[in-house]
DNA sequence: GTCTATACAAGGATAGAC
DNA sequence: GTCTATCCTTGTATAGAC
């Protein structure tokens, strides 16, 4: 197995399962095992070891969530765009156990982001961009649509306080129902610019 | 020491330990040093170990909030009532870091509540009855305020995940900041009966 | 009720052969 | 690039004295 090969393979397992099942809960050999990646060289690829591996994870998980967003927003309105979003986060909770987890990479990114509050700088700054990263996109689209930059700005972070709550919900009920009911009030959210 | 007071000290710390840190991160030597609690006394008092503990630190956590809610939609209408416990929030994160570190006990559930779902059944029962209990204060509240029921339930369901993702956001970036921008658009978000 | 000592597994990480 | 073996630390939990 050459090079690129293996260390991806190991760190789109570390991106799932740090997301899915936190930073702290998740073993090197976990990772190790479930990425079927050769068992010698984890810490070659990744001579920082677990750190590291969690840096890059959370740069995997903020760029997939960031071109799911735009890809949505170059297509639809605001409130249709986000309302897409919810409702494919929503069916991922309703999919078969298998397809969860493929998806669950990029979703669940807010359990690692509480986390890493508490673990190095390096990791907080890393959850710490990729919010800005996100709300970012928001702001802009909705500048773009008539809002004023307070109103963008404080919609954009509510937005993604709600997925990301609505989400942990999501979790702990085992449903997409959650998501689902955040999705209907977000035309009411939005009707105020 | 009695009985009461080295049980109840145990609980209250791995209370805050397990909310701010997280359940995995949290050691049992940990909160026996943080404690000051008598060192042969943890199995003694919790038998079960780390999951009994887990889970009567989820209920401290549930009744601590709820209580809060109330208080706070006694004495105001939803808006000002919801933006009153945004502001509290908010404020926790601006304090003093010993103050801080009090408040934090009941503040970031989230956290655990993710956690948890990938724990045993009983933890993960726990945090779904907390946010049900949560949410029932929200739908009563709103429905006495003329709210039919299907908005009722929506909001309730979003103003917990904003507020469960607005304190994620705020761990992040170690500022009160993301609560208040939330808080700002709450009134956007209630005016829709 | 509390203490000390200890068992036992799992965690992250390194060394050195190949 | 990968493997095996190993080290050290930490974590949970128990036993048995006091």
């Amino acid at each position: 197995m050459n090079h690129n090969q293996s260390r991806e393979k190991i760190l789109l397992t570390a991106t799932r399962l740090f997301c899915l099942r936190g930073y702290h809960a998740t073993g090197m050999n976990q990772i190790l095992k479930e990425s079927g990646a050769p068992k010698g060289s984890l810490y070659y690829h990744f001579p920082q070891g677990k750190e590291q591996l969690a840096i890059e994870a959370l740069t995997i998980s903020r760029n997939l969530v960031a071109d799911k967003l735009r890809g949505n927003f170059k297509i639809a309105d605001p409130v249709t765009a986000v309302q897409q979003h919810l409702q494919m986060l929503a069916e991922i909770f309703s999919s078969e156990e298998r397809l969860q987890e493929e998806w669950f990479s990029i979703v669940p990114f807010g359990l690692m982001a509480a986390e890493s509050a508490f673990e190095t700088e390096a990791m907080r700054k890393a959850c710490e961009e990729t919010f800005f990263c996100w709300e970012d996109i928001y702001i802009q689209k909705l500048e773009e649509h008539g809002y004023s930059e307070d109103m963008a700005k404080s919609l954009s972070t509510s937005l993604i306080a709600m997925i990301e709550g609505g989400i942990i919900l999501a979790l702990t009920q085992k449903s997409g129902q959650p998501l689902l009911q955040v999705k209907a009030i977000i035309p009411n959210l939005l009707n105020c610019k």
